[in-house]
DNA sequence: TTTGACCTGTGAGTTGCTCACAGGTTTTAG
DNA sequence: CTAAAACCTGTGAGCAACTCACAGGTCAAA
């Protein structure tokens, strides 16, 4: 299955990269081409030779990917890692920066769920399902706008 | 404040249904390209000419956006609604669909934001705040993927 | 009349990929 | 041994929903 130079230096072409952090093969080369990932070229066919290491950086960004973290946040930390420098306080500020975004986000999403059930329901309650054709329409038309600011004024969390 | 034109006609200008709407009058012009706006025009200057009901289609796209609908399905419902057609069978359809995803992304954020208090907290425990300059990083680095798929086994809203 | 604010259309930038293309390399099957 | 399949390379475009920039035309008020 691995070649000899693949027991030795366990590098990776992208393909098999990609296929190890279960993410594109293109996603690879475009980590590539901004830098997350630095990989070794062969001198003999000019192909990318990651290795292990590149393989935790890719599974590290796509985990902060998932976290919300975007792709400079990421470079910056991975790159304050190459130079032995703790990333940690910065990623802390990230980190708590994104979890209040979270919050802001799953209030907001939890205000919109209320809205539409209300409004689902309110349909429902129509006797045929089509009463007089334009309901849900004018729910939409009617919807008051969410505070554009400063609408901190009332947060129930469900 | 009114021009007699404004008076008879309430035609207005990009900028003055963008503020009528509350939104950039780039918006305004994007929508206009994309047919959700069909305004005439001045044939003097050839500049758009706006009326009430635009700036009802618009209200109603924002509204709708907000909401969470796509510029084609706004443009389907606006143009059926052009037709004469009742648009609200298939916006109850997009709607409820429309639900769903947001009762999945409020899940998948909960989750989240669970895993984050979690290592920040975490992280809080250790002395100093920067106990040995990797739990965070650590944390990141060994989050377990959220289940791809089918991980609805364990959805306790909050 | 000139300044400034607006209008016009078009094209590019944003984010994080994903896909397409054209040409080079390596592997595999016959 | 060779031909085809599968991979590699870099580059450029496309997605969504705007937002901004630019160059030139129009119009209001001082």
């Amino acid at each position: 299955m691995l070649r000899q130079d693949q027991i030795e230096n366990k590098t990776m072409k992208v393909k098999e990269i990609a296929e190890a952090a279960g993410v594109n093969p293109d996603t690879v080369r475009f980590y590539t081409r901004e830098n997350l990932l630095k990989p070794t070229r062969n001198p003999d066919n000019n192909y990318q030779q990651f290795d292990a290491e590149d393989l935790r950086r890719l599974r590290f960004a796509r985990k902060a990917r998932q976290l919300g973290f975007s792709l400079p946040e990421i470079r910056q930390i991975l790159d304050q890692a190459d130079d032995h420098h703790s990333p940690c306080p910065m990623v802390r500020d990230v980190f708590q920066h994104r979890l209040a975004e979270v919050e802001r986000e799953i209030r907001e999403l939890q205000q919109l769920r209320k809205r539409m059930t209300a409004a689902l329901a309110a349909w429902q309650d129509m006797p045929d399902g089509t009463p007089d054709g334009h309901t849900i329409c004018r729910l939409i038309e009617h919807w008051d706008d969410p505070a554009p600011c400063c609408g901190a004024s009332e947060q129930n969390e469900e």
